[in-house]
DNA sequence: CTGTTAGCGCGTTCAC
DNA sequence: GTGAACGCGCTAACAG
């Protein structure tokens, strides 16, 4: 890998030109431009980031800390966000906590080792200490969809409370008065918050206020399954059940149509395969992508020195069959 | 943010003491190691890694650059190379090229700037410049699932013709004879390699040689529905279609069931909605996750100066309905 | 065992 | 307009 002392020999010029040409600094030469560029482009020439970092305030890159790629949820807000990054010039790195607090902790060293610009991340239940270290040590962190308590960064979440009301009220209309619901994890804040928006709404409705209607699952398919079968072992078994998010679905759905049993089933998130299969799912639509946008447009502010407030976005219902 | 000096400085010690102890150098004694780490913890002090890695010659971060994150085959691969390269004690930044090699491009100059240890890549079509010049500034280099021509790297692709041959014997043993493919795009070498593959076989077991069987689409969702549609308008209509990603057969499913055509389709690689769907999808299953962790290895074996060779993996027919 | 020092590659004064 | 020199934060080699 050359340095900027190979292009400066390689052009006949010293090294504070080599800079200056290379960052379009004005104070230089037509000729010795010409030379440099040249020099450059024959060796290949990358400047090292990490040398210049060093020197600058800047890094240019921002780190977004996804709870789990292979949740198409998470996978669409990080697209979003990485959209917008791209869009202002900056250049994001994705991490992968895959729902692990400990993974998730080593990325955010990493991520505060390397010295990135800022921090966009979902936050992993367990402890909220990842994210406050990062906060307390100066750098704009901006939390994607869950909250943590006890830190001091704007937040961009759905509401949870409007998308768990659309979707008991539809179940309500269509006749369900025992509904089930398959929740993620009580150690995040959005399992948690759908629990209690769950059993307020429920109750408000007058409909059926048994406890055991309320499994809680991990967040992944095969703890959807294993909820649903559950509520399906109850008897009497709701007639309704709503997951909370698209993986417990593809593992509920599964469970319900394999007990043969006639529950109707929606969910959070829309994906494709909700409308293909029979019967197709209502659903309460959560636009990720626009999720993650906004995020990254508050961390970018964040960053550049303003102080953005937290943002909730709206839920949308889909009916169908 | 803190450095060296004020941990020396609270410390009492000399910089060369703190460094010692923080990199648990043996010559230390054990009361300034203590006094070293308190400051240390105290300070919440975090080494800078890019002044660490000026002076190492590692850096501990490799770079993958994935296709599509929402892509699951993709994801899945990202999650498998991430977990073996966490295991080796390395963390991996995920670039998203999002199926764009201007963005791709402008990941890998990201890459090469901050001098990462190595790059585990899916390339885009179009230009195999990025990954060249990777190679050739002396960056190790996997290619994952996708060949490049001219590229000097190792890599590790599924068995594409055992893929297509388990595909078309499936079909045939059940009685097809015209069979339709919907493509990748030809500007990545699975697409190509799949439309050599298919040809062959279909001649070789004597089935429908009609050229317009084969139709080619963007690898989304929707290039897959278009090309479904295609071939669904051919008359006859073809009575099996073997689709190339997951992506594309959920646009084509969808296609052909609202045709109410009586077409059988099968799909490469496993998602769960393909046996949720009624009829379920026969498909060729490529382990994604597999495929990530062994590129993962062979990258880390090249960047210990190894010269390990490419890898093909097999595929399985998982036969439905 | 420990302090001092020389770079790692770069951007930026400060003189010329 | 340009070169020399300093320092960003850190590790390793070298004296002590």
């Amino acid at each position: 890998m050359s340095t900027i002392h190979d292009v400066a020999r390689l052009a006949g010029v010293s090294i504070g030109t080599v800079s200056r040409v290379l960052s379009g600094n004005p104070a230089t030469s037509p000729e010795s431009r010409e030379r440099v560029r040249e020099a450059a482009l024959q060796l290949g020439y990358t400047p090292n980031a990490r040398a210049q970092s060093l020197r600058l305030a800047r890094t240019g890159v921002i780190g977004l800390s996804i709870s789990d790629v292979r949740n198409p949820f998470f996978a669409d807000a990080a697209h979003g966000a990485e959209q917008e990054a791209l869009a202002a010039g900056r250049v994001t790195m994705l991490a992968n906590a895959d729902e692990d607090s400990a993974i998730e902790a080593r990325y955010l060293r990493a991520f505060r080792a390397q010295r990135v610009d800022g921090v966009l991340m979902s936050p992993q239940g367990g402890s909220a200490e990842g994210a406050r270290s990062l906060v307390e040590a100066g750098i704009p962190v901006v939390l994607l969809n869950r909250t943590l308590d006890g830190v001091d960064a704007p937040v961009v979440t759905f509401d949870v409370r409007q998308g768990i009301e659309q979707a008991i009220t539809h179940l309500r209309d269509r006749g369900h008065r025992r509904i089930g619901l398959i929740a993620g994890p009580v150690s995040v804040s959005t399992g948690r918050a759908r629990v209690s928006a769950f059993e307020a709404i429920r109750d408000e409705l007058g409909l059926d206020p048994a406890p055991e209607l309320v499994q809680l699952a991990d967040g992944r398919r095969g703890g959807g399954a294993d909820a649903a079968e559950r509520l399906l072992a109850l008897s009497p078994a709701p007639t309704a059940v709503l997951s909370s998010n698209a993986l417990m679905s593809s593992g509920a759905f599964e469970a319900i149509r394999g007990s043969g049993a006639a529950v109707e089933l929606v969910s959070f998130d829309d994906q494709d395969w909700m409308r293909l299969v029979d019967p197709p799912l209502s659903v309460i639509e959560q636009d990720a992508a626009h999720m993650g946008a906004v995020a990254m447009r508050l961390l970018l502010e964040l960053i550049d020195g303003g102080h953005p407030r937290s943002v909730t976005l709206p839920t949308r219902l889909i009916a169908r069959g």
